[in-house]
DNA sequence: TATAATTATTGAACAATGTTCAATAATTAA
DNA sequence: TTAATTATTGAACATTGTTCAATAATTATA
């Protein structure tokens, strides 16, 4: 058997994206193999070796989406306030809103030691880190500040998350990280 | 073949941890693998699944070695220092010094994702952050607020470390660790 | 001391992973 | 119509974790 084209090469690209992206959801980053997305899309793993380099290339890609899909939200946060202070509490919410509610797809995004991030990847990043860096202009002064900044935020955040999953801090109380995040926030932005 | 005893059982599972340590030392995480271990200790994969359930309880276990080890440092700098900014600022110091020098038993320890964690484990955690708790507390003033700062400044450095390793925080300017950190404590200890 | 019970160790196996690639057939170009 | 291109497959290979019957050395027992 060979050559079907049911579909060209970018519209399958997309499409072994979005099924490695609901298994992730549904299964776990460890569900994310050639062979269970191959079966999903209806190719064998042959296939996806002609879209992708490899599989880190794949969940690379399904994490560059994730994280455009979350620039956006940070976007819409930022036209809808004005306020620096508010700005970035609104952006720490959604992030623990991502969190809670795709765990399985921040974990691949934010959990998993990957090799092989690309142009398109580090381009992403940008897409959520300028706005936060931005946001926090009028409170660190200047633009290197800010940038240092929303480094230290987004580490925390972070931080908070990924030991919390993973359960690498389980001493005696377990804080939510809504609380340990508002207690940084505090301090963070006390100035 | 069979039986040769040429160690205690709880020798040989302080032997296996000893080499998987400078397996990973040596060549990084993913060398860390059942037959990796078994030859260098001149056993086979077999006698390691007599010692330990899985590997990822190997795993843990040099994971503990690492993190009791970390504890002893932190307990020396407590007995050396007894103004609390000083203490928190050496810590932090030992921490990032503990990435730097040991980057591959840091990713094990901190950046590799975990099932099995066991009660030595837990244990090993509460050796690390208790002390920094209660360097916290006269900053913090309730101790249950210590504990939360702890968690705080535990998950900052632990995200700072990480976005460094993984490059998943390219953007344009590289600021080394130490920079970033001390722009968190600045803040983060000025009350 | 002779025999039985125990257990440490092996080696071979299995399933699942990533990955490669010759073979093939459908499409496109000439 | 023919040639060149390329999408797809299936079978293979290496490497992983893991299991387990077989075995032999040690320890306990009679």
């Amino acid at each position: 058997m060979a050559r079907r084209k049911d579909h060209s090469r970018e519209e399958l690209t997309q499409i072994a994206i979005k099924a490695g992206t609901e298994l992730v959801v549904a299964e776990g980053p460890e569900a994310l193999t050639a062979r269970n997305v191959a079966k999903l899309i209806g190719y064998t793993p042959g296939t996806l070796y002609n879209l992708f380099e490899n599989i880190d290339e794949l969940c690379t890609a399904i994490n560059t989406k994730t994280l455009i899909r979350f620039a956006a939200e940070i976007e819409e946060i930022l036209s809808e306030h004005s306020k620096p202070r508010k700005r970035l509490r609104r952006i720490c919410q959604a992030y623990l809103n991502f969190h809670h509610k795709k765990p399985e797809l921040w974990a691949l995004c934010f959990a998993t030691p990957l090799r092989s991030l690309n142009e398109d990847y580090h381009r992403a990043v940008h897409k959520v880190f300028d706005p936060v860096a931005e946001a926090l202009l009028p409170i660190s002064g200047t633009l290197r500040a800010a940038r240092q900044d929303a480094k230290v935020l987004w580490s925390t955040l972070h931080g908070i998350c990924l030991l919390q999953q993973s359960g690498k801090l389980n001493v005696a109380e377990t804080d939510p990280a809504e609380i340990l995040v508002k207690r940084f926030l505090d301090q963070f932005l006390k100035r």
